[in-house]
RNA sequence: GGGCCUGUAGCUCAAUUGGUUAGAGCAGAGCGCUCAUAACGCUUUGGUUGGGGGUUCGAGUCCCUCCGGGCCUACCA
């Protein structure tokens, strides 16, 4: 039995998810969780919220709580969302969490002790009306090349052109809108990743078998200019994992806090640490998914994430687990994902423009968002949500291929042989040949999902629902039945058992119709087919099911009008 | 400015890495079926692969150039 870990890149705590960030990550690995269970490997699916940071502590200030508090909360709601979307996390942890302080502390001193960090004394803008440091992009002001008013302290928007700080007219805090800002001294510790570059660079380089999306963001990063550049790892925040801590090898950074990106990957880490807690485990059961000393070392990792967050995760993060010198395990394998765009723009957050997790649940299950996504997922390049698209998809695929088959078969069956498996008849010439295309169908989509190909992983399954529709229309029990009842009712018990067959082929894409799939026809503990032709004949002549509820309803035209409307304007 | 990705049928995407006549799904057209969510099946119409040039026996694939789209560019995360 394989073993694999799998996480998704965490989603910040920063209010709830739209689809784009869905598909680009949790989704994706949780539809490779789930595949993976069912073929019988041992996985440990781990997510968590990013909690830290500058954005966490503005939002709670605008909520008018105590930046824990907030954070708590939106954890909750999106953990209830991650949920509703059935994403199958084995533990959805907190990037605040003490076991990620500890874990966190722990890499910093190690990489110290290695002379990885070095302490930088630095110039930056400081808000005297916030009370704070600021990010570059946290100042505002006239553009000195365009003369927009609203350029960021970073780059400007409207004329694309980097900036310093400095350079802005009249600049002031995005925060408050205070002009009174100084240029202050501060010292923050630096992760001299510099050092580490050959070693990352090699084993970039030995990573062939990686989309071109991942390795050629990291290899930019490590060739650009002079290479790989160290990169500060402290922030002049309140909200955050300590810098100074005892046995801190560095002195002077009291009040100050490790960055983000330094943290929150090491909480993929320590959210498997805070699952064996909640288990009542102990250090060896997580320690065998990441210490390559203690077990790991047969572990396969898989990360899923946007391709924003590929130079964390390709360098910073690895140069971090290098660094230490312990046996911590390396990703095996990145799988990034494009941007996912919203007729015709980009989803935005900050604009609420497109669809939400919490708005996409309030309207259709999260079977219908599943399938549409993952078999639109922006692998090779960005892709575009339509509500047209979207409802034909949907309607075509999941009512008409898949639900109207279940619901033709079943009440085919009722109608003429009852509730039960009709017995009687033989299989033949048509049976044999629907097992050989679908052992063929089958073999390719397996072999998707294990290279994590996802669209095409989503047409072979389709092809294999196909299948079901096609030998039905060619046996036409209908007309047998008037001649042959018992051909007719082999005929009927083949279809019957390809109800449950397709339940546990789509449950990665579709757990909750397959849920249902599998209880009408009571056959629960139905697994993973080995062989095709076992697998159709799992249920036997007598056995008992029910016709289940419409699975699919259509989307109308109305519906989708509606909805477009809904979303193309502000969320409040 | 620099780097990377990308442009294929009305739409969404493929094309075994340079190898026959560029393929699927949807949409459109025709036929069939009547068990089913007006569902299903079969057949079929759509392409000068963004434009131009080049290399090659052979180019969607490699090179040059132009045009369009996107992402990243290290202090948002």
């Amino acid at each position: 039995m394989a073993r694999i870990l799998i996480t998704s890149a965490i989603p910040y705590i920063n209010g709830i998810k739209h689809l784009g960030n869905l598909v680009g990550s949790q989704l994706p690995a949780d539809l490779f969780a789930r595949y993976k269970r069912a073929r019988g490997d041992e996985v440990m699916f781990i997510c968590a919220t990013d909690e830290h940071g500058t954005p966490a502590e503005l939002a709670a200030a605008k909520a008018g709580k105590p930046v824990d508090e907030y954070c708590a909360q939106m954890w909750a709601v999106q953990k209830e969302l991650a949920d509703g979307f059935a994403l199958s996390f084995d533990h959805f942890g907190r990037s605040s969490s003490d076991q990620n302080r500890v874990l966190t502390q722990h890499f910093a001193k190690r990489l110290g002790e290695n002379g990885l960090i070095e302490v930088v004394t630095e110039k930056q803008i400081y808000s005297v009306a916030d009370g704070r440091f600021l990010p570059d992009r946290y100042i505002e002001g006239t553009c000195p090349n365009c003369g927009y008013e609203r350029a960021r302290g970073d780059q400007c928007e409207n004329c694309t052109k980097q900036l310093e700080p400095t350079d802005l007219i009249e600049p002031r805090s995005a925060i408050s809108g205070s002009t009174e800002l100084e240029v202050r001294e501060t010292r923050h510790l630096y992760l001299r990743q510099s050092q580490l570059r050959d070693k990352l660079d090699a084993w970039i380089d030995s990573k062939t078998d990686w989309p071109v999306l991942t390795t050629s963001i990291a290899r930019k990063w490590l060739h650009d200019g002079d290479g790989l550049r160290d990169r500060g790892i402290t922030r002049d925040l309140d909200w955050g994992v300590p810098a100074q801590f005892e046995g801190a090898p560095w002195e002077g950074m009291e009040g100050k806090v490790f960055y983000v990106w330094f943290d929150a990957p090491i909480e993929y880490i320590a959210a498997t640490w805070e699952w064996a807690d909640a288990q009542g485990l102990s250090q060896k059961d997580w320690h065998r998914w990441w210490r390559t000393d203690e077990g790991a070392e047969d572990v396969r990792y898989v990360q899923f994430m946007g391709k924003d967050n590929v130079p964390f995760h390709t360098l910073s993060f690895p140069a971090t687990i290098m660094g230490s010198g312990e046996p911590w395990k390396l990703v095996d394998y990145i799988k990034s994902f494009n941007y996912l765009n919203y007729d015709g723009g980009q989803f935005s957050t900050s604009q609420g423009r497109g669809v939400f997790m919490d708005q996409a649940l309030s309207i259709l299950p999260a079977d219908y968002w599943r399938w549409w996504l993952l078999s639109h997922a922006p692998e090779n390049s960005d892709s575009e949500f339509t509500w047209e698209n979207f409802q034909v998809s949907v309607n075509k695929d999941l009512a008409d291929v898949l639900g109207n088959f279940v619901s033709r078969v079943t009440k085919f069956c009722r109608s003429k042989f009852g509730e039960t498996v009709p017995e009687g008849g033989e299989w033949g010439e048509a049976e044999r040949r629907l097992i050989s295309d679908i052992d063929s169908d089958l073999q390719a989509y397996e072999q998707f999902m294990d290279k994590m190909e996802i669209r095409k992983a989503a047409g072979a399954l389709r092809a294999i629902w196909v299948a079901g529709n096609e030998y039905l229309q060619s046996a036409a029990p209908w007309a047998v039945f008037k001649e042959d009842p018992e051909r007719a009712a082999a005929i009927i018990r083949m279809a019957l058992n390809l109800i449950p067959f397709y339940a546990v082929l789509s449950a990665p894409f579709i757990p909750g119709a397959s849920g249902r799939m599998l209880e009408a026809m009571r056959a629960e503990n139905v697994g993973w087919p080995e062989d095709v032709e076992e697998a159709l004949a799992a249920l036997p002549p007598g056995h008992a099911f029910e016709v289940p509820d419409v699975l699919f309803a259509k989307i109308s035209d109305d519906q989708r009008e509606t909805w477009q409307a809904e979303f193309s304007g502000k969320r409040d």
